[in-house]
Parts: structure tokens; C-alpha cells; sequence
DNA sequence: TGGATAATCTACTAATCCGATAGGGTAATA
DNA sequence: TATTACCCTATCGGATTAGTAGATTATCCA
């Protein structure tokens, strides 16, 4: 299940790829148009500027903006700041991996066959997408 | 994330279809093997044979065994009884469907496109892997 | 045929964790 | 000085993962 964290972030990123120019956008702007909890927000897009995603610029007229161009944005990078893991199970993950407890042959167990498969249907879709081809 | 309840029912499905022969399986005999506790198998186990999956007999010489082949068992059954949706989000879900409270319009909505995508390679992958494709 | 046995079934309960949210105070900028 | 991002803390609810106790049912054997 993704989370709202999730959710909200990418609907943000979004609004902010839609303006036409790239200038600070308020937290409460943002949260207005897309019916998020302003507070909630706050979180997530501190989440992404320390990601790398976002800059911010304090003060009046402050706000947050992008930091590169949407084309460039690619929703693997979106989706690991602010879901963690794209693997279904740590042992099947690229960069957060940690073997199972229950486990004793990696290579013999059924459910890490499959998910590997899923990461990589998954990964596939995220690796092909940016943040240009969300908006419209 | 995939919960330890799909993941160990998944672990005991493999058990049953990798039996030579389809007899009834003692819980205590899969949970030993799979490092799985007894009660918790227990409860996953009822869910699959609720869900059709699996059958059981009582009594002295009694457990679980394995309704179809392993052939004809679709991970998109075992994972929809055991985990729920296969979507990330309600609102692309095809048998869970559900409405985003937030989203006044579906259609322009950026997380829905994605989640679409999502959904369907997923979906490829579990419509094309039967249990007997995980067991060896 | 009937009772002992072995197993499934059902129902509570508890602990833990995580997601989502709210409040209040601090720091930086115009 | 007003405005806005930034940061820390606390709470509330629900899902997950179990653990415990007992009922129920089917099978076997005397």
C-alpha cells in the first residue's frame, strides 16, 4: 500500500512541475490546491529537499521549488526518499537490503523468487518515468 | 512491504506443492520446517483454505494439503487472499476499488497514471507465476 | 459402538510498531 | 517586523504479529 506521504509528495512535486515558472511556491499554496493538511505537507517536503529534490528559501516570498528540470526527476528517486524501499521484502532489495531471520538458503526460498521478479517489473515502470511525464 | 502473514503462507504453500506426495500436512510439521510460529501458521493456513486454496482434514492422520495443482495456483489468488489489494492505491484497484477522498478528479490525477502502470507490470508477473513455478 | 486421541477451528487478548496529524517554538529572509 | 520555512515533541488510531484458552470435529482402536 503506498502512503500518503508518498501520495501527497508526488502530488506536490507535481503541482510544482505544472507552473509555469520554477519560483518558490508557499507550503499552504500547495497544500491548498491539492487538499492536503498543511502541517502533514511541512513533513514531506522537508523530506524531499533533504533528498535533493527541492530547494527552499525562507522569508517572505520564500517557499519551495524545484531543483532540476521534471524531465530529470525520475520517479526511482521520488518513491525511495519518500517510501523507502521499492522491494516488496529487504532480502530482494538493492539499497536496503537485510536477509530474512527465518531464512537459511536465500537462493532455495520461493518468496524471494517472486519478488524479485515484482522489484524488477516495478523498477522498470519507475526507471521510465519522470516527473515531465506526470504532468499534462 | 509484503506482510509475514503472505510471506509465510506463501513459504507453506511451497511445502505442500514440493510433497511428492498430495497428503494432509500437519501445521506442526510445516512451521517446524519453515521456521514459522505454530499459531500464526495456524491462522494462515485458515485464511487459504477459506479462500479455496487449500483443504483440510481433522483428526488423528489429519492437515493440510493442497486443493488444485500446483500448476493451477495463480499468485494472484494466493496474494490477494493473504495480502488484499495488488494495487498500491484503492482508486486503481480492480477488485478493491475505492475512491480517494482527496482527488476531485481521477483522471488528471498524477499518482493514479503511475499507479496504474504499477499495477499492471505487477500483475503481469503474478497472472504468469503459478506455485509450481516457485518450487524446484 | 463408544471413548480416547489428535488435530483443526474459534475467539480473546496483548504488545509492538507505524502512519498521520497537531502544537509550539526557532531561525532566516525581505 | 512580518513572514515563512524549519525543527522537535506528543498523540491518536489502526494494522501487524503474536500468544493463550478452549471448543469442536474426525479418526482410530479396543
Amino acid at each position: 500500500m503506498l502512503s500518503k506521504k508518498t501520495k501527497y509528495g508526488l502530488k506536490a512535486l507535481t503541482f510544482l512541475a505544472n507552473r509555469e515558472e520554477n519560483c518558490p511556491v508557499q507550503i499552504s499554496e500547495i497544500a491548498k490546491s491539492e487538499n492536503i493538511s498543511h502541517k502533514f505537507l511541512e513533513s514531506i517536503l522537508l523530506t524531499l529537499r533533504k533528498a535533493g529534490l527541492l530547494g527552499s528559501k525562507k522569508g517572505k516570498g520564500g517557499g519551495y521549488y524545484l531543483l532540476k528540470e521534471p524531465a530529470d526527476i525520475l520517479m526511482t528517486d521520488v518513491i525511495r526518499s519518500l517510501e523507502g524501499p521499492i522491494a516488496m521484502v529487504p532480502c530482494v532489495s538493492l539499497n536496503f537490503y537485510e536477509k530474512c531471520d527465518d531464512c537459511p538458503d536465500e537462493n532455495a526460498c520461493s518468496v524471494h523468487k517472486l519478488m524479485i521478479q515484482v522489484r524488477d517489473s516495478t523498477l522498470q515502470v519507475f526507471r521510465n518515468t519522470s516527473l515531465a511525464d506526470l504532468t499534462k
